[in-house]
DNA sequence: TAGTGGTCTAGACCACTCA
DNA sequence: GAGTGGTCTAGACCACTAT
């Protein structure tokens, strides 16, 4: 084992941050330096800083040096898993039931926020996620019917959020959280009173310049994404 | 410039995953294979696929090789600044009201949460936060008393947010989004009906077992949180 | 222009884990 | 036991930017 791994220099820094030794704004050794004083080699503690930096707690330029963020802009990280991995790693029993398949015209903020001209039609799943039987969440997609293979998939047996996950290619997309009241289709999915407020989380997925899927997820009452910092 | 840095390696395996010429489950070659024909060390692949693995794109495993995610877990990273530069970041004019300040006994959910005994007394802060003069979030703060100077501070002309942020070191922390109806009280400050579904965004921040301060910011009506894939 | 971080290289040894 | 990823080192050159 070397002297000094990148994860021990980073707890040094870590405590030197945390017990006010460097203050925020102040500008602390450079590598070089450190890695005299800490005896390793310099990369070993760019591996350290630069993650430092990524995380939000350093800002480093080239020239002026490493600093204390003076407002350090929090990065959480939220796994964003597929549903049932998500009702299964909280030990409970996940289900899934298809509630309705049909291709028809998007829905004016959906075909916005999708980019697509006016009447383009799209697949529209509704699917009810239950966690030890008791609903878990309800499931609204729109699927771009020109993605290979979606003519003869079978969402009843495997939801769409896998199948889409396993057979296509996708470059990129966005989340949003969001809140919204439940109206009586969807208390009457979740269980639920209508004007419930509850966790909404939008998603959407492109291949490159075309879209593949856009997706709410509306959690059953209660529910919190939660994550550590 | 070297013939390949480790973005470059990283944008091939990409390109790789994304063109299904790696498929999910699949092994892929290893690092000293690649690198050979990549024309770079084996340092930069690591550096490329290592931060791959981090994104929940590959599973990596010493003497197992490394295989594409078979249900690649995403990871959604959030930024959680400070809610002026939030605001400021919009392109609007951010402004803050205290509403009120005073030390009292915890209410059992944030005594849970900050795992403290019976009839503790934090000093609890409510600020409306606006943007361009329209509310934009609700401020509910408990702050552990302890924490030292938070006597002397003046949460009137600096939000407590801001001033917790400068002036102590936390060592760790949660996140939690969450949605609630609003009540009388909360819908008066921004400005919605009572019974609205709202976001919310809970955080507790600790210095090692010290609970620093529990916050819950309830944003206003139709806010969402969003990030890139 | 000079200082500092960003990255690459070639080699080495180690840690894990599969067969 | 052996294959693969994880990391460290020492040196080098480059890119950016503060002065």
């Amino acid at each position: 084992m070397p002297a000094m791994t990148w994860q021990a220099v980073q707890d040094e820094a870590l405590r030197r941050i945390r017990s006010r030794e460097w203050t925020p704004g102040a500008r602390i050794p450079d590598e070089e330096a450190l890695a005299r004083e800490l005896g390793c080699a310099r990369a070993t503690v760019n591996r350290a800083l630069r993650e430092l930096a990524a995380a939000g707690y350093l800002e480093r330029r080239r020239k002026g040096g490493t600093r204390l963020s003076e407002t350090p802009v929090r990065k959480a990280t939220f796994e964003i898993p597929i549903i049932r991995q998500d009702i299964e790693a909280r030990g409970m029993r996940a289900s899934y039931r298809l509630l309705s398949a049909r291709e028809t015209v998007l829905p004016p903020a959906v075909r916005a926020a999708l980019k697509r001209p006016a009447d383009t039609r799209f697949l529209h799943v509704l699917a009810l996620h239950t966690a030890d039987g008791a609903p878990f969440c309800l499931e609204d997609r729109w699927i771009n019917p020109a993605v290979e293979g979606v003519g003869t998939a079978d969402f009843a047996t495997l939801s769409a959020n896998e199948w889409l996950v396993r057979n296509t290619a996708f470059s990129g997309g966005d989340v949003a959280f969001g809140a919204v009241a439940a109206d009586a289709t969807v208390a009457g999915h979740l269980g639920c009173a209508p004007g419930t407020a509850l966790l909404t989380l939008d998603r959407t997925t492109w291949a490159g310049p075309t879209p593949i899927t856009a997706a709410r997820l509306t959690y059953a009452e209660g529910h919190r994404v939660e994550t550590r910092l």
